[in-house]
DNA sequence: GGAATAGTGTCTCTAAGACAGTATCTG
DNA sequence: CAGATACTGTCTTAGAGACACTATTCC
């Protein structure tokens, strides 16, 4: 872009100095991505009447090799030399879900120093967001040991300690995976400890069952960020299909963030967010719902 | 923590596997940290009645070596094999402030293939926070060309494109850094589109002068960061000192969000966070103001 | 008294929360 | 008609915005 002719300490130009770069021996860590890919599926009714529920799933890839063979893993990879991190991210994301062009976010980069017993891996986490219709292909055709589980997540319990200068308040918080297969429960501590102006948050797994590594820390941090940024955004759109019904809507709000919402002030809030159509859902035991679109053009 | 004495296909326990495991001859990317050290600082007042302004200060190291010599650079290094990024991070933030123990989170990852003309780099940013008042050590004690830089921001240019299924929103914005002996400019182009669900966004640099690699991108990460917490947290307390007036504090918000608050409404937000002292400001040419401190206990 | 900042009282406006009430489908 | 969901109207409440007004210091 822009490089004066400057010499160095050695009288080198820039690319003299470039030319001459010996990249070194220290040693390097591994850079892995490692994907949290997220969609919404519907349990199947029991009640012809009834709503059929929706829950938050999760794609996790059993390990056909050590360490933690047998266990759960997000599906990820070594980003390789000569491609970027996110390229490395979307490259993982198609070969598990055969879909590009999909919504993906860098989340944290985790880089503790064993958190691979292997060796040194330093992981970046992304997160994307699927349309369960638009997912024509199963998980499993590609990695055959690919599974969708439903992502539950509890506070559990919440200690306020005193100290002199501030507090910590430490949360335990349930995260349960499971589908009609496996079931896989873990609990990981999250501490925010304030003293006098300086704040800090630490996490840590007091209990992982069959999932591998950190991942659960990794779980944690995208369902608090997807929680967040669904507040504020408009990135749940990513979960739905073209067409959705207001309750649909609010359905993935409420799993989202775990609490249930007021139909009228709901309809107020997403107005602007939703553009509807004439159609209409039939065939259901009661009466039918406009269907909406996403208003892209908002604001 | 949980490993059975399952064998993989060559009948290898994980024990065993771990004990054989070759890292292998695959080619790494180094891996950095790059600090963005935030602090506020007052200008000198020229009038005995007024008070005196504040900005908001970068931390910047004028490169000593290629590439970029000359150059100011974000401050950082590299993260050996034996410590997590995040120590490294402290070590990076102690080594050029002297301090500890104080506010750092971290930012976001850069991978891009071509982030650094040496070699294949990914950077991790922190930000780190800081009371002006405890930086008892000069920035410059260490390395010895450090300097402060006050930042400011300014979105330029916004344009919007109407696609077919969605948008293309373009925003410039002018990011300065300077004192009194440097001047530096440089502008961000960023991009959000949205085509059907799918919202990517972009950044890009289209020109930047004197700030070395992509040190301008992590500048204007910051800065949105910062302001978007600002907003919903209490990290702002970080950068001020352990006694201050609400006016004080209702300036360095203004600094950082762009834009000026009501006082009135100002002090009711904030009430919570806040706790009175019976200490005053004195020998200003006006009525005294009276110090409050953090209220570290809210809620 | 003038110049400046500190601090409060109160009206308005907007959006969220609560909840009752109406609408409309199927078996 | 019963059972379910869809959708709306409206009262209440909380909080942000606006702005005028009072308070207090130093020179």
């Amino acid at each position: 872009m822009n490089k004066q002719p400057i010499t160095d300490a050695q009288g080198l130009t820039e690319e003299q100095f470039l030319q001459n770069y010996d990249a070194g021996v220290y040693e390097r860590p591994s850079v892995t991505v490692d994907m949290l890919i997220f969609t919404v599926m519907e349990q199947e009714q029991n009640n012809y009447r009834k709503l059929s529920e929706k829950s938050l799933q999760l794609l996790l890839i059993k390990r056909g090799q050590h360490p933690y063979l047998g266990q759960w893993a997000l599906p990820g990879g070594f980003v390789s030399i000569n491609e970027s991190i996110e390229d490395a991210a979307r490259r993982e994301l198609y070969t598990e879900t055969n879909i590009d062009n999909i919504y993906m976010e860098q989340l944290y980069t985790w880089g503790d120093v064993e958190r691979d017993p292997r060796m040194r891996v330093i992981s970046c986490s992304y997160m994307a967001l699927v349309d369960r219709t638009t997912l024509n292909v199963q998980a499993g055709d590609d990695a055959a040991d690919a599974a969708w589980f439903e992502v539950t997540h509890q506070l559990v319990e919440t200690n306020r300690t005193e100290l002199e200068q501030g507090y910590e308040l430490e949360k335990i918080i349930r995260i349960t995976l499971h589908n009609e297969q496996t079931s896989l429960t873990g609990t990981v501590r999250h501490t925010e400890t304030v003293q006098g102006h300086v704040r800090k948050a630490h996490s840590s797994i007091i209990g992982s069952e069959g999932l591998a590594f950190d991942h659960l820390l990794m779980v944690q941090y995208a369902i608090e960020r997807l929680r967040g940024k669904v507040e504020y955004t408009d990135i749940i759109f990513n979960l739905m299909p073209p067409l959705f019904t207001l309750s649909e809507l609010q359905r993935v709000y409420e799993i989202i963030l775990g609490k249930e919402l007021l139909a009228a002030a709901f309809r107020r809030k997403i107005a602007d967010s939703v553009t509807e159509t004439d159609e209409y859902t039939k065939d259901a035991g009661h009466r039918p719902s406009r269907l909406y679109r996403y208003n892209v053009n908002k604001e």
